[in-house]
RNA sequence: GGGCGGGUGGCCUAGUCAGGAUAUGGCAGCAGCCUCCUAAGCUGCAGGCCGGGGGUUCGAAUCCCUCCCCGCUCGCCA
């Protein structure tokens, strides 16, 4: 069947439509087309900005244009109302592409070919201090969403977690770690190699504020792991690594797989972070307080604010935070043509420094930051590990899924154990991949266990009943043969239906913009219309449109599995 | 105090970048729908000065100005 989407024929069809009208009357205004509010339209064409060079009111020019507008293929019908030119598309062209596109692709339905840009997504590098908590789940999240659909749209990933094993937070941990006794701390919660350290780390914070001595002794190691003691960096870099595991298993709990882990001490072990001082030093914008530290003056660049400086060096002349992550993006854009880091909105202006001081070093490529906001507790407690005010991401992970095995084992009591728990984990964990995603990033949540757990409207397991319900209908047909044929499918909820399939690859397109949290609400498009779809017309009981409902179905079908697919979210076959 | 982001029915949320018709969905509420393909569903009802006030425009949730509230940030922290 046809290659082109049905959609975007239409709306080229549209366009030259009104400009022919419009340039016999020797105007080339730019024809704007707009998605209609209006139920049973397609596409619209507001005639407001013709009223001036016409002279004429918007209603009257759209009533004569569409006098003069003849409806041919694939426009039906051309109508004026109110000022617009609204049209529809023939029902026949729509049906038989769209469900002839699904066909023919397949799983590839709506994915673009390949572009050949290598895009690297850096996203979750939380430190590793402690387990992932739901302040911080939504990074993990939209990256790995995001990542998902730049390979949709044709691009070549690569997911990379940043780690932060330099630094006096992870000294801290490591230093708890390796000098507490396991009897003055309490067992942690949960068995598991990040909750295990969570115990020493507050101890060894509380024994750091308290006692000058260990404040000390951390102080030096401190000092030995920045100017490269092998034995100090190898220390804490177990103590990472060994977090790190605990973390990678929370992240694959969720269906997050990150291809490259980083390690932020590899750029002062292998010298990069020194070469990027060195360069900066030369520059016009560098200063130095005579003390040994340097900065960048960076009010050339945009950054306001009484303090334009960003400093590099410390006085000793070790490295700072974001010099070595200066040296991690200059190794990045070795590897790929677009960079995006997903970061906590805490890093905007870190960000924009780096940005600066790339520039400055000649990088002539800027990476593309996507902020997300971070979740607070009811009454805007914010998350933290060290106080105790805190959700785990494990925990929601287990709250989750039990509550979906409480609403499988409702109604499915005919299912196994194993079949019941493994139908609950993937609703529980979709639940909560979908219920952080569907959140424009920068706008601030309030965690709320109801929300976290709604299963039902807006949600990961309204998506997935739908898919499901589809499946066993298949399933239960027991063979049809495919039938695209626009007579047999004319009901409302069929072309409606047809309609939300059809823009798969514009949700899709738009969602590798960065806008991951529209995908959800598309999913949630189609799912509401194969459930209308469903309550409106019989299927497996039709007679002559059986075949073709059949056939809308399983297009439904791939629809919801490869949106939910993209969103991370499994698709069980029943639930 | 400066910078950046957010403020949309009781609650959550889309739309804001590229201004257009009666402002999108969901949750909670009310009233219905399982002798028929999974009721985690469907149908209907009710609920809004799009934070406040000015302005630009034929037209503003959207653009401009201003004020208010919330978050983040302004370290030789990471």
């Amino acid at each position: 069947m046809s290659e082109v989407n049905a959609l975007e024929l239409f709306a080229e069809s549209v366009g030259e439509a009104v400009r022919s009208v419009l340039g016999k009357r020797g105007l080339e205004a730019c024809v704007e087309i707009v998605e209609p509010t209006v139920e049973g339209v397609d596409l619209a064409v507001p005639c407001f900005p013709l009223a001036k060079a016409m002279g004429k009111a918007p209603k009257t020019i759209a009533e004569e244009l569409a006098s003069e507008i003849e409806a041919k293929h694939p426009i039906s019908g051309v109508e004026a109302s109110n000022g617009y030119l609204n049209f529809t598309m023939d029902h026949g062209f729509l049906v038989r592409n769209v469900l002839g596109e699904i066909i023919s692709k397949g799983d590839d339905y709506g994915r673009k070919p390949p572009t050949g840009l290598r895009v690297n997504v850096e996203h979750t590098s939380t430190n590793p201090t402690g387990p992932i908590h739901v302040g911080r789940a939504r990074n993990p999240i939209i990256g790995d969403t995001l990542a998902r659909v730049l390979k949709a749209v044709g691009h070549e990933v690569t997911t990379e977690y940043y780690v932060n094993d330099v630094g006096k937070q992870v000294v801290i941990l490591s230093w708890g770690v390796r000098n507490i006794d396991p009897g003055d701390v309490d067992p942690s919660d949960r068995d598991k190699a990040d909750h295990n350290m969570v115990p020493y780390y507050r101890e060894a914070n509380r024994r750091m504020e308290e006692d000058p001595a260990v404040a000390e002794e951390i102080s030096e190691l401190l000092r030995r792991f920045e100017i490269g003691d092998r034995e100090v960096i190898d220390a804490v870099g177990e103590t990472a690594a060994a977090m790190i595991d605990g973390l990678r298993e929370s992240l694959s709990e969720i269906g997050v797989e990150l291809d490259v882990y980083t390690w932020e001490s590899k750029f002062i072990l292998d010298g990069s972070a020194a070469d990027i001082v060195a360069r900066l030093k030369e520059s016009e914008h560098a200063g130095t307080e005579g003390d040994g530290s340097w900065y960048l003056d960076l009010k050339d660049f945009g950054i306001k604010g009484k303090n334009t400086r960003f400093t590099f060096t410390r006085s000793d002349g070790t490295t700072l935070y974001t010099t070595r992550d200066l040296a991690y993006h200059m190794d990045k854009f070795k590897r790929a043509d677009r960079v995006i880091d997903v970061l906590g909105e805490d890093q905007k202006l870190g960000s924009r420094q780096l940005c600066a001081a790339l520039e400055i070093l000649g990088c002539e490529k800027q990476p593309e930051a996507i902020f997300y906001s971070f979740v607070s507790l009811a009454g805007g407690t914010k998350m933290s590990t060290r106080r105790g005010t805190v959700v785990y991401l494990d925990d929601l992970i287990d709250e989750a899924v039990e509550m979906a095995y409480g609403e499988v084992a409702k109604r499915r009591a005919d299912l196994s154990e194993g079949r019941m728990r493994e139908i609950a984990r993937v609703i529980g964990i979709g639940a909560i991949r979908y219920n952080i995603v569907r959140v424009q990033p920068d706008k601030q949540m309030v965690f709320n266990w109801n929300e976290a757990l709604n299963f039902e409207g807006n949600s990961a397991p309204f998506l997935q009943y739908a898919h499901a319900r589809a499946c066993t209908m298949i399933g239960k047909a027991g063979g049809f043969r495919e039938d695209t044929d626009p007579a047999k499918l004319t009901d409302p909820s069929e072309i409606r239906l047809v309609k939300a399939l059809s823009r798969f690859g514009k949700a899709l397109e738009v969602a590798s913009t960065g806008r991951v949290h529209l995908l959800p609400s598309y999913g949630q498009e189609v799912a509401s219309a194969f459930n209308q779809f469903y309550a409106s017309v019989p299927v497996l009981s039709a007679g002559r449109e059986r075949d073709a409902r059949l056939t809308l179905t399983q297009c439904a079908r791939v629809v919801l599995r490869n949106v939910l697919g993209y969103l991370g979210i499994g698709a069980p076959e029943e639930m």
